[in-house]
DNA sequence: CGTCGAGTTGAGACGTCTCAAAACCTGTGG
DNA sequence: CCACAGGTTTTGAGACGTCTCAACTCGACG
């Protein structure tokens, strides 16, 4: 399962020759302390690979050929366990930075990487890794806050799923979505790429069926618009007064 | 709250002056790639540091003044959320690095750490962070392959929790801990540092009463043999049994 | 127009939590 | 050396949140 010829061949994805954009990816946290030439370098070894909505980037378990860089889109990042049960890792922004196993000394892709929108991604091969560091050792630490966080915010989530209720979580959940990937609109703050029940319940630890049954209940109380694979927070302030809620004070009970 | 000083003054660690054995720390991953020359320089800012059993290494939200390596002991990561519920980040043992918020960015620690029996730990001023990785890059480069690794394992958690049932989970964590800090006894292997049912709680998201029920149980099968702030698995092989069991099928009823 | 994925909703089962009380163990100070 | 204090563990009983199972609706797309 390499990452280019046969592999991408199927569902599409394919390289565009255009010179990157370097004003758009310079701000990035991963080249903080790069120069503008030392940006030219790096960027000189990444190719720039569409990927159409609802191809995989990579799958879970496959070798790690190569490590990413969001430049525009949404990715999904699973995992899959031996029963089959799944669980949504995390959503990729722009920006971000993905599939870095070869960075952290994996040998294959922990999770499968999924475009939920038309995306495209920087790819650079796994072997320019090490090269790159040694050059530019700024790329190492930059990737170790990253990990840093995403580790800090993944603690967040245990500490969540220890101690809250759905309910909560799914608040959580929907507002870390809305300030990630927020497109404001006139009546509310929408989610900005196609999200399902199963999606949301997948991060949060429950069933599809709860997080319909929580969303419904939004929905009669104005809090949410909510359709196909599409959430609106009509009142977002609402919802955090939710998701700070601890479990003993209900709300009044329509 | 400083590391030196008054907040150690109380419950009593100290200084220990002995030069730090080299031999003892050189296989260690963080300083995998550093020559011996190397390793002296970089231990010769680090102080050693004993920390007597339940006192605390640093406290969470404090200034991250120092980062620190486990020598001797183990000590406790927890977090405490603003409502009061802490959870346990995870165990530290001998040969682990903890407390490295300075490497990730952070201004404060995330986490409580506490030595759960009486240890020893190495310590660097978090000023030092930066001028060793400029010089010995792959700390950097260790650290991240670390920091990876604790970043698959909390994402393992989250997994867990998302789809197994308390049972399972208790069943991970113990085989877990057994692996990471087990004494192996001619009757079975017990779990090197006091441990209680509260502790095995806060790592498995539930309480204490049912982790106490469900050892109970074990024990009246004969798969563990525990008492007061310890456990031994007698029968690792069908804890493992239990651990992979999933929700659908359950055991003889007695 | 039929099919299929997404969402909704009801009813009942079930696992775990909560509340409560008691027993137990261990280190400490009288 | 004993008794007490405080943290740990056990166990019961009932409440409750969420899952499971099941059926149905809706809308999009070929």
């Amino acid at each position: 399962m390499l990452l280019s010829g046969a592999h991408f061949a199927a569902p599409g994805p394919e390289k565009i020759m255009a010179s990157i954009d370097r004003s758009l990816v310079a701000h990035l946290p991963l080249f903080a302390g790069l120069s503008n030439e030392d940006l030219t370098e790096v960027l000189r070894e990444a190719r720039s690979i569409r990927v159409p909505r609802n191809a995989a980037v990579f799958e879970q378990g496959a070798d790690a050929s190569s490590f990413f860089l969001l430049l525009h889109g949404h990715v999904r990042a699973t995992k899959t366990t031996p029963t089959g049960d799944q669980i949504v890792v995390r959503y990729v922004v722009p920006g971000d930075t993905f599939g870095v196993a070869p960075a952290i000394g994996l040998q294959h892709y922990p999770a499968t990487a999924t475009a939920v929108d038309d995306s495209i991604v920087l790819a650079w091969p796994s072997a320019a890794w090490p090269r790159l560091v040694a050059r530019f050792p700024s790329l190492a630490a930059n990737t170790l806050q990253t990990v840093g966080q995403r580790l800090q915010e993944t603690h967040a989530r245990v500490i969540e799923m220890s101690t809250q209720q759905v309910e909560q979580r799914i608040a959580h959940a929907l507002l870390r979505l809305a300030n990630q990937a927020g497109r404001k609109l006139d009546h509310g703050v929408q989610i900005d790429f196609p999200i399902s029940r199963q999606d949301i319940a997948q991060m949060t630890g429950t069933t599809l069926h709860t997080v319909s049954r929580i969303l419904s209940g939004w929905e009669q109380l104005g809090l949410v618009e909510s359709g196909r694979q599409k959430i609106v927070l009509r009142e977002p302030h609402k919802i955090v007064l939710l998701a700070e809620q601890s479990a003993g004070d209900s709300a009044s009970r329509s």
